[in-house]
Order: C-alpha cells, then sequence, then structure tokens
DNA sequence: CAGATACATGTTATCGCTATCATCCAAAAG
DNA sequence: CTTTTGGATGATAGCGATAACATGTATCTG
C-alpha cells in the first residue's frame, strides 16, 4: 500500500537493510513464496516445514531454512489465520495494569498459556465499561480464539458481541449473576464480610470503610457492600463509610480519605480500604500524624499486594490468588477450546481468598 | 421463494451463533457477504459503509446497519488486513507490566495513539531478552505498522528482525550507541551520576548502592555504572556495591540487601537504589529497626513511583517523565508511519530526568 | 444543454497463506 | 515381482476482506 510503501522506503533508505532492485525501488518485504522459489521447492512446503509435525526431509527442511534466513523472511500470520481459521491467540481484558493485582493475573494466563501455541493480547479499561466495550470489539475483529474478561458487568452491547463471538468466554475476579459463559472469580462481597468477621473476633467494634466512588469499580462495591452486610449481621454500625475519589483510588486517596474519616469520627477503630493501596496511603499518613498503627487506629485492605507484606507495620489483607485466577482461567479457556472429543470444563470456578493478618491490626 | 431462504439462512445464522444447530456443529459466524445479501448490497458497500470518510447513502448506510445487528456481524480485521496492508496496530514490548514504571510508559503510548486508528499490542519479557526476541517474532508475524521496544539491547537475531521488518522501530528508555531506528530516552547512567552529585552536594560522603545482579537488566546496569563513575569524579568511595538478586529486585529484596549492606558497611551514610521499589524495601526495614532515615541512613531511588511520594517519609528520587517517554514515542511512530509528504520525526528524542528531593536524604 | 464534477454502487482481482487432494516414489509386505 | 503403505511434495482452491477500476446517476457550470 502507498503509505505503507512510503515508510518502508524511508526506513530502508536510513537502515540500508534491504537490498536494491536493479531499477531502484525497494523490495518489498518477501513472501513465502519467495522462500519457496529461493529453496526450489513450492510454497505449501515452505509452509509444511514452518509447522512442527509436518513431513519434510531434513534436506529440504535445511534448505529453506537457509533461505529463511538469507531472506530475512517473517511468516505472516495474518494470512496464515485467514486461510487455517486459527489466530492463535486470546484475548484478556483487565481493568488496568498499573500496580494492580490484575497484572499477576495477566501472568498467570501468560504462564498457563506457555506452549499451548496460543499467544495472549492484552487490554485494558481503565475501568471503564465504555472503553471495555470499545477493546472487545477491536479484539473480536482480530478474531480470538477465547477472550478473558475482568467483571462481569459489561455494556449491553458488549455483552451481545461477546455471546455472539462464538468463542469461549470466561469472566473472572467476580461471581456474575449471569454469567456469558465461563466464570473463574469469587464474591468480592464474601471475602470483605470474611475480613470484617476476622477483625470483630479480635474485638474491634468501630468499623470504617474507605473506597471510591462506588459506580464505576463494581468489585469495590462488591466489597463495600460485604463490608455493610457483615456490620448488619454483628449488630454494629456501618455508617462510616468514605468515598473518596474515582476508583481505583490511589495511594495519595487513600491518605486523604483516613484524615476525613478521623475527622468525621475520631473514635473508629479499624479502617478497611478497598485495596492495599489506599490502605497503605492511610498507614502512612497516620504515621506522619504521630499516630500508632494499630495501636491508635488499625488499618486492614484487600488485595495481598507485595506492598503489604513489606511495609511498617505489615498489612493485614485478604489475599484473592491473582495470578491462579489467571492461571485456572487460561486452563478453562484451552479445555473449552480443545474440547472437541474431552469433557467440556466446568462452566464455574469459584476461586479462594483468604484473611492475611499481620501487624496493622 | 428464494428470498424465503436468505431469510431464513440469515436467521439460523444469526440464532445459532450462540446456540447449537441440530446437527451439533457451531454455526460459522456470519461474513460480509452475508451481510450484503441481507442488505440487498454488493459486499464492497458494506465494507464502505463501515469505513468512515467513504461514500454511502444514508439510506443504504442504515439498511446495512440494521443487518449487522440482525447478523451480529463483527468485522474480520484480519481479512481486512491481509487485502489493505494494514494491520492497525502497533507492538510495544516492556520489561515487565507489574507495578513497574514500565506500565505508565504503556499508558503513554494508549493514549497518544488515541484517534489515529492504530491500537496497542502490548507484550512483556520479564526482563528476558531470549523471551524478547521471542516476543519480536511472534509480533511481526501478525505485521504491526511499528513496534515500540524497551531498551536498545536485544539478541543479535531480535535485532536483525526489526532492521528487517520494513517498519518503524523505537527503542525507548535509553540511549543505544547503535540504535536500530529511532530513540526516545535519556541516559540511566547520567540520571543516576546526577542524583550522586546532587546529594555529595548535601554533604554526603559514604554512598552505597543497591540493586540487582547486573547481566539482564541493562538499564540498572546503567544506573550502576553511572554511580560508580560520579563517585570516582567526585574522589569518593565507589565501591560500596550490593547486588541482590534477579532483577527486577523487589521491596523485600531491597530489604534485605540494606541488611547486609549495613553489616559490611556500617558508617554508609546514603543509600542510593536501583529503583524505588527496592528503596521502599529498604526504607521500611531500616525502620523496622529503629533506624531513623535520614538522621542514621539516608535512602533514595529511582523512578519516582507513586510509592515514593507517599510512603514516610517521603523519598528522594528520580523523576524520568515514564508516560512521557510514552507518549513521544508513540508519536514519533505515528510521525514515521504518517510521512508520506510531511518532514520526518528526528531520529533520537533525549527525554528529561531531575532530581525529586524530599525528605528520606 | 454539453461537459464537468461529485457521489453511489458494483465487478474483478488479488492479499499471503493453508486445507485438501493428488501424485510420486521407495521401502515393506505378501 | 506385484501390491501395499506411507512419507515427501506439488497443484489448486479458497479464507474474508479491500484496492482499483468501471459504471451509472444526480448536480453543477458556463
Amino acid at each position: 500500500m502507498y503509505l505503507h510503501k512510503q515508510v518502508f522506503d524511508a526506513i530502508v533508505h536510513a537502515e540500508a537493510a534491504m537490498t536494491k532492485i536493479p531499477d531502484g525501488k525497494m523490495a518489498e518485504p518477501p513472501t513465502m513464496s519467495d522462500v519457496a522459489r529461493r529453496a526450489g521447492v513450492s510454497a505449501m512446503t515452505v509452509s509444511r516445514a514452518l509447522k512442527k509435525g509436518s513431513h519434510v526431509s531434513k534436506a529440504t527442511r535445511e534448505r529453506i531454512a537457509q533461505a529463511i534466513n538469507e531472506l530475512g523472511y517473517v511468516l505472516d500470520q495474518s494470512a496464515g489465520s485467514l486461510s487455517s481459521r486459527r489466530t492463535g491467540f486470546v484475548a484478556a481484558i483487565i481493568p488496568s495494569i498499573n500496580n494492580s493485582n490484575f497484572s499477576d493475573t495477566a501472568r498467570g494466563i501468560t504462564d498457563a498459556l506457555e506452549g499451548t501455541g496460543l499467544q495472549l493480547l492484552l487490554g485494558y479499561t481503565n475501568y471503564s465499561v465504555d472503553r471495555e466495550e470499545e477493546l472487545i470489539e477491536a479484539m473480536l475483529k482480530r478474531r480470538p480464539e477465547g477472550i478473558i474478561l475482568t467483571g462481569g458487568s459489561h455494556t449491553p452491547r458488549g455483552r451481545r458481541m461477546l455471546e455472539q463471538a462464538g468463542i469461549p468466554v470466561i469472566e473472572t475476579w467476580d461471581r456474575p449473576a449471569q454469567p456469558i459463559d465461563k466464570v473463574v472469580g469469587f464474591s468480592n462481597g464474601e471475602a470483605m464480610e470474611l475480613l470484617v468477621k476476622t477483625l470483630a473476633g479480635k474485638g474491634y467494634q468501630r468499623f470504617g470503610y474507605i473506597g471510591g466512588t462506588t459506580a464505576r469499580d463494581t468489585r469495590g462495591s462488591q466489597r463495600r457492600a460485604g463490608f455493610v452486610r457483615a456490620l448488619e449481621r454483628l449488630g454494629l454500625p456501618s455508617d462510616r463509610l468514605i468515598s473518596f475519589g474515582v476508583p481505583p483510588i490511589s495511594m495519595e486517596q487513600g491518605a486523604q480519605a483516613v484524615v476525613n474519616m478521623l475527622e468525621r469520627w475520631p473514635d473508629t477503630q479499624v479502617a478497611l480500604c478497598v485495596s492495599d493501596l489506599s490502605a497503605f496511603g492511610a498507614l502512612m499518613e497516620c504515621q506522619r500524624r504521630g499516630l500508632k498503627v494499630p495501636d491508635d487506629i488499625a488499618i486492614a485492605g484487600f488485595g495481598d499486594y507485595e506492598i503489604a507484606a513489606c511495609c511498617h507495620p505489615r498489612m493485614t489483607t485478604v489475599n484473592v490468588d491473582c495470578y491462579g485466577i489467571g492461571r485456572q482461567a487460561a486452563l478453562k479457556l484451552t479445555q473449552t477450546i480443545q474440547a472437541v472429543s474431552a469433557e467440556p470444563p466446568e462452566p464455574i470456578t469459584v476461586t479462594g481468598f483468604r484473611v492475611v493478618e499481620r501487624e496493622s491490626t
């Protein structure tokens, strides 16, 4: 294409990487036929040589390898996919790649995909369902063989596209009331409830909660709801709720929120935070103000980030096995794809969580 | 009669996308021709209707939109790419997505790509050049329109593939001696030198350095080299070097390393760390041991992560504008791609850095 | 009102690869 | 010595879209 070629030419000129053809025009990147011609075989044989497990004689294979090397040929997988109807990748959409539990999930997916011939294509939404819809469409246009999503909230159109895509869909990190297809997740509400109960068991009575505004982050909202529910069951006050900023709320926002909380309810005994990051911000701010944690105020987070195990005092939190969620999601995906004769996997996998008690409570 | 069959087929298609047809096979997803038939136009017109800026009458456009909706059609971009020679995505390869400066760079890229019609495809290497080579090949097989890399160290084969790919290549976060193509980066060595000089100016004399083993993380090695160089110039001892673990070294490793350092050189005045994460680990460990920071020992990091601004005491570090690197890299990429008549961009952009002095030194 | 101009649409020929079937040949089997 | 077998290879026909050109119609220009 014209545009493409210009760019190509410019670079070739700059790098002198490609050879000039007599008439002065630059060479297009080589195709499989070029390789075939040079190796004295048919294109089909080159295709076979590039695919493991097909019958190509050793001699031919070597000649082809040499031709590929000389030409600097790289297979065009898009063309291959079109023909074979297999694109060789799966899509995963997570809210954020930065400083978040979800990147561990992404690692889990990558690791589980290792050796399956499937590659991960990652997208992130910044916690926006609209952005998610865009991403779903962009991914689907490239025909992934499966798709892994975070959470169970999608736009109606996004949901519809997923339902009609004809590929396995795995929703993670949540337990949607109406799953699209398969699920690997846990109840964020229950996890937070467990934390509240555990701390109540240690004698705490006046709980506060710090999180973002509820609209965007559904998992955050569920944690907050779990907080309220648990306290109501225990007959303890559940109205000390600080909503501070747009999710994901940052360390700095956690710091501001805890100040806010202590102004409104100075006798709060323990502050639970929507994530370890805001909890950390709160923890540092308390120290800055000369408050002793946990003696003057206890603090707990959610997610068991590295920071929770490493800060001082070390922080109580809830571990939700982010990496395992990714692994299991990818596993379920590949099992579904390969479920030709084999049993299809369970539609729903509930992953575990556990409270990690440390020094901050 | 004929019409009947069309409608029937179409309905079967639409419904079968989510269910199974009687014979148990999954329905094929609808193609552009299916849409065209249903809308009573040619495939080409459907293609036009899906592309902005092409002339399709309002009435036709609406009929097509309806057909698309009824069939749940999603454009197959791989097929389109093959024909148009434009895949509509750029590849970026970063060392790590987890808790790192590089995810900010990724954000910068995404943001700068907004509205260009180009999508980001992200891969991460876990700091392994071999993994990088694999990723380069995997990406190139999908024919990106450009590729953004972190750093200037690649395997010979990886480098060769990049040179011959015929697309713009941007190396970032570094100033390679022999760039492949374009560069957006800074000298990690100089940045660390500046930090040393700044702190020496405050009176510190006995500097220690904490980093990972030098083999993998080239940027880490460069920072370390800058550390040594700066001290030599100042005539100060530069032998207090702790290499602890495989990069990227974690918070926990930073904690262990600082202990190690204080055992070997108890009179160290300031510990510089390869990143804010290890610096944070060191900071917390010092507090745990009752050391006052910065009075007993000063600590500085590198990268200006959120944690540096939020921890207590707030941490001195070097800000290197990660987000800006991503933005500028993506900008340079799109400029190069679109350099039809316009000037091609400068081959090398040097990004700035600055020391952020806070309470920990 | 002829010719120019712009828009609306269709037809045809690929894009680069792989599925499929056909062919050839040598080694094994009967 | 014929038949069988299976490995090695080639020829052909798409995969689903778009570029490029062709055609037809409406609107404008002088």
